[in-house]
DNA sequence: GTGGTCTAGACCACC
DNA sequence: GTGGTCTAGACCACG
């Protein structure tokens, strides 16, 4: 379910929170479900528990799940997350829009190549 | 022309590289063009020399300069770099409609928020 | 009559605690009224027993209930509480009158809140 | 100027993060003032330098603190935290008030209380 | 068993 | 020198 890359330049923490974070917003993960205990998932990654601890941690931080002392840690209710996310997704679409000019392209070029990616 | 934003998370070398790419991918500095003098910039920034260095070093790897021993760094000839840049920009772009289907988000809306934003 | 919010930072104990000091304090649980057993009230909410022991003794050592070996926890004359839960109330609100004065929130300001929540 | 107390139940971070709060949001700390290294606060508070690293980590978070590879943590512009923080404060006065009304305190003596405590 | 905090000590990137 | 990440190992509170 999960897996790390060590070469990758992202510290694990991260790599760990942004992996439950898609399978939480694919829906793979549902919610009130409970996620590994930071022990047993520290020991399957072969890394420490502090760094799962923290991953966790953020995942709390920014609404995704929601931990009890002593029951685990579990899948939170995201329904509210939605429209920052929306608004996360066209803030950085207008960023890569300005790149795109810098290399000539256009907006046809751009939307057809929508088109093609994720069909009309 | 290159102003440093201390608050910012990113490294200083990599805000010194970063504008100076901008300034070229814009234009704004043309081919051959001489860039300052490492001294003169880490003066002018307040900042130490061995980033300026460490920013022009990573112009020149990426493509974006040259330097000539005991003359200077100089804009390089970037029209080799396009195709790659536009590789890039459509690998982005990839993984940004990801996201977009995991928010609702289709094709439809996506397209006419670009013509908004970039006109059509 | 209690109701645990699994994804409260506060421990289950602290929550079932609080909650029947509510319930006795706005009289809803009167003096010398039995409360319910901890076999019960663990099986209704679906907690440990040590749970609810727990909250209950605390409720004791507040002086909130008392309990008679072999017969059970009962709401305790609450009168003699009353001074020190206005002391309480002063305390909490002076700490937040410091916090208001770092807002630039004067008296006038906060007066007409409270009368606009309590009515005048 | 940061003192901890080994007998407070509130985690050695909280109690730092806290502390530097009051000293932003007082004004004793200005903007872009240079905070103690992690490793000389750590020093001197005898304690670990992540536990300082943690709670800098907070205050960054939370919009008082940005901090810097190699040079360093600085107070941040707060002047946008404002409106939040009155938000708050009027958050926690209704949930004071709530407390009040069950101690049979009525909004007199409450403004009373304020005035003699802010000054009228 | 669970998560949360803390220490000690290490290594890295940046300046 | 600075902050950031990670490991190893400990202790606590909670259930």
């Amino acid at each position: 379910m999960i897996i790390l890359d060590m070469s990758d330049k992202r510290p694990l923490y991260e790599q760990v929170r942004d992996r439950f974070i898609e399978l939480i917003e694919h829906g793979i993960l549902l919610q009130d479900e409970q996620l590994p205990s930071i022990r047993a998932l520290s020991i399957e990654l072969s890394i420490n528990p502090n760094t799962i601890q923290r991953a966790y941690a953020e995942l709390e931080r920014n609404g995704y799940a929601y931990s009890v002392k002593g029951r685990g840690s579990f899948v939170a209710n995201i329904s509210g997350l939605l429209p920052e996310r929306v608004k996360d997704f066209y803030n950085e679409l207008d960023a890569l829009l300005i790149k795109a000019k810098t290399c000539g392209l256009g907006p046809i070029e751009i939307k057809q190549h929508i088109d093609e990616y994720m069909g009309n």
